[in-house]
DNA sequence: CACTGAGCCTGCTAGC
DNA sequence: TGCTAGCAGGCTCAGT
């Protein structure tokens, strides 16, 4: 599942290799991947534009065109955005019935678009429409502006379950169920703990496991526990750091031996420690 | 505002 | 062994 560290590290292995190319075709193979405008307006938008750069806002990737517009592509839960040098060479057979979209370059390379579970969504935006988009998105936990204070400003306002507010995207992006469940055992603290009712030591440890467990899973190129590759197609290796998402409850916290239990929040399976992560501090 | 549930999807797997 | 129900989850929309 691409979070924050995944879509930043295909961002950044497809920017050197896509900055500069002309976009001379685009195949769509699943209709609904294509989210707006339609197929026709889509392509009369993209082709004929060179890529000015690849780059990363919340958990979307952004290309942005050399006419100002942009695209962008949404990875979803199996999305794998790949850069292949020469599009004459085969694609691997098995591949090909998850083979959603497609763009060509006009040096015969190409963009190929897995997504096994067709939630994947790629959209054409103008400079307008990409500015609207942003303003609706939260806080970027990787910039300089996310600093311990505004995390704190953010929980203090908020009278919500911490790992639902953690996954709302208009709030903080970048977050999924992997980097939640690590963060806030990390940091200690309840799924379920009411936002407002974090005190200034928990919420400034939160920051620092936000911080610490994203930068690291970026540095190893991202989390692959199925799906996700790098924009060139290598597994990350994040997946060694994990603590405790994707254990089964009750088998042992790593920190304190106690069995882990599991609970559903914001519809999301939630694996924590209720000893280290106590909802009554 | 906070939260819940359905829907979008396919592949894997636990359990019969 | 073979089948099926249930689960996985990012995000949107409708409803309480």
């Amino acid at each position: 599942m691409p979070e924050l560290p995944e879509v930043e590290t295909v961002a950044r292995t497809l920017n050197p290799v896509l900055r500069g190319r002309v976009i001379a075709g685009f195949q769509l193979l699943w209709h609904r991947t294509l989210e707006r405008p339609s197929l026709t307006a889509f392509i009369e938008s993209v082709l004929g534009r060179s890529i000015d750069s690849v780059g990363r806002r919340g958990k979307l990737i952004v290309v942005r065109l050399s006419d100002g517009g942009s695209i962008t592509i949404h990875l979803r839960m199996t999305g794998e955005l790949l850069f292949r040098a020469d599009h004459r060479l085969a694609r691997p057979i098995e591949r090909e019935s998850h083979l959603r979209a497609r763009f060509e370059f006009a040096d015969d390379s190409e963009l190929v678009f897995y997504d096994t579970r067709k939630f994947g969504k790629i959209t054409h935006l103008s400079a307008g429409e990409l500015s609207e988009f942003d303003a609706s998105l939260g806080a970027e936990p990787l910039a300089e502006t996310f600093s311990a204070e505004l995390l704190r400003t953010i929980l203090e306002g908020r009278q919500r379950q911490i790992k639902a507010l953690l996954l709302d995207q208009s709030v903080i992006v970048g977050l999924g169920n992997i980097y939640v469940d690590e963060a806030l055992h990390r940091a200690r603290i309840h799924p379920l703990h009411r936002s407002s009712k974090i005190d200034a030591e928990r919420s400034n440890a939160l920051h620092s496991a936000i911080v610490d467990i994203l930068s690291t899973a970026i540095s190893l190129q991202g989390t692959t526990l199925r799906d996700y590759r790098t924009g060139l197609g290598e597994p990350g290796e994040n997946q060694d750091r994990l603590r405790i998402y994707g254990r089964k409850a009750t088998t042992p916290c790593p920190d304190c031996g106690t069995p882990l239990e599991r609970i559903v929040v914001g519809q999301r399976s939630t694996i924590y420690c209720p000893s280290c992560q106590p909802l009554t501090t």
